[in-house]
DNA sequence: AAATGAACCTGTTTGC
DNA sequence: TGCAAACAGGTTCATT
């Protein structure tokens, strides 16, 4: 599912639900996501209040009062949802949190690319899942001059750049495809290739579609439902991903679909001409 | 060093 | 209809 949108609106339907709300029992259903569960978090999350929900790339971070942070990420399947207790538990919800209403937290995961972990408060970002990431795509760091310097000491196509999270964090296969045809881009052209022109655009688009995005609650194709089990809406605004044979919205091209490093890609031959390539 | 590709796992869709 | 292959929003690790 999940790239920056939809954790970032997950976010915000769970931060009024959450702040201030103390944790009660937690079962765990599986042992593993794609890492071990801390028996930490188990042990300690229950009797814990939550002081704070906050995002970094595509994780979502709840700080404790007990100077920990519950980390949670989705994977490609992940759901983290409040459920009402008559809701049956399915063979994939593998952890269970009771709140202090009746309703419970659950995180569902059929594939187990999702993750969880519990780290000390203080210091988190510089711990291990965040010391190497690249800055937030919305933040004022993540600029056309940062962007451009990073193309020019690189040599690999534009859109495996967008997707590299040392580069740039929160900017997943939908987002890449759709920020590389509003920019004019041609998916395989070379980072090194592109004029600081073209990153302007490219980086002006990037915050463009992500704010959109997460104003209409983020894309959900299959997967994706927010804390209330509602879908985003985004993907009735995509205008290449997922398109393949179908008419570009600019100049009734078909949209034309290839592999790049293992990801579908999506674009138009016209809109997004390839000048340069590997 | 940087870039590419495979692996992780299950469910759904596509194609023969 | 049935079965197998391909594919899916992410990230890490091994290999060039």
């Amino acid at each position: 599912m999940p790239e920056l949108p939809e954790i970032e609106s997950l976010r915000q339907k769970l931060e009024p639900q959450l702040i201030g709300a103390t944790i009660g029992k937690v079962t765990l259903r599986r042992k593993d996501l794609r890492f071990p569960i801390p028996k930490a978090l188990v042990r300690d999350l229950s009797g814990a209040t939550i002081l704070r929900l906050w995002r970094r790339s595509k994780y979502l971070l709840l700080d404790t009062d007990f100077a920990k942070t519950w980390i949670v990420h989705l994977g490609m399947s992940g759901r983290f949802f409040f459920a009402n207790p008559d809701l049956p538990i399915d063979k994939h919800d593998h952890v269970l949190v009771n709140c202090q209403d009746d309703r419970q937290l659950r995180f569902r995961d059929p594939r187990r690319f999702g993750m969880m972990d519990w780290l000390d408060t203080k210091d988190l970002l510089s711990q291990k899942w965040f010391a190497h990431l690249g800055p937030e795509p919305l933040e004022d760091e993540f600029s056309a001059d940062y962007l451009y310097k990073v193309c020019q000491t690189r040599r690999t196509p534009i859109k495996s750049l967008l997707m590299n999270a040392e580069v740039v964090v929160g900017v997943g296969n939908i987002y890449a495809n759709e920020s590389l045809f509003f920019a004019r881009l041609h998916p395989l052209t070379l980072s090194c290739d592109l004029s600081f022109a073209d990153i302007q655009r490219l980086c002006a688009q990037i915050k463009n579609i992500l704010n959109h995005s997460i104003q209409v609650g983020g894309s959900s194709i299959r997967d994706y439902v927010d804390a209330n089990s509602q879908p985003g809406l985004y993907q009735l605004s995509f205008s290449v991903y997922g398109r393949d044979g179908q008419p570009c919205f600019e100049c009734r091209t078909p949209i034309e679909s290839m592999q790049l490093a293992g990801r579908s890609s999506f674009y138009c031959t016209k809109c997004q001409i390839l000048r340069n390539a590997v």
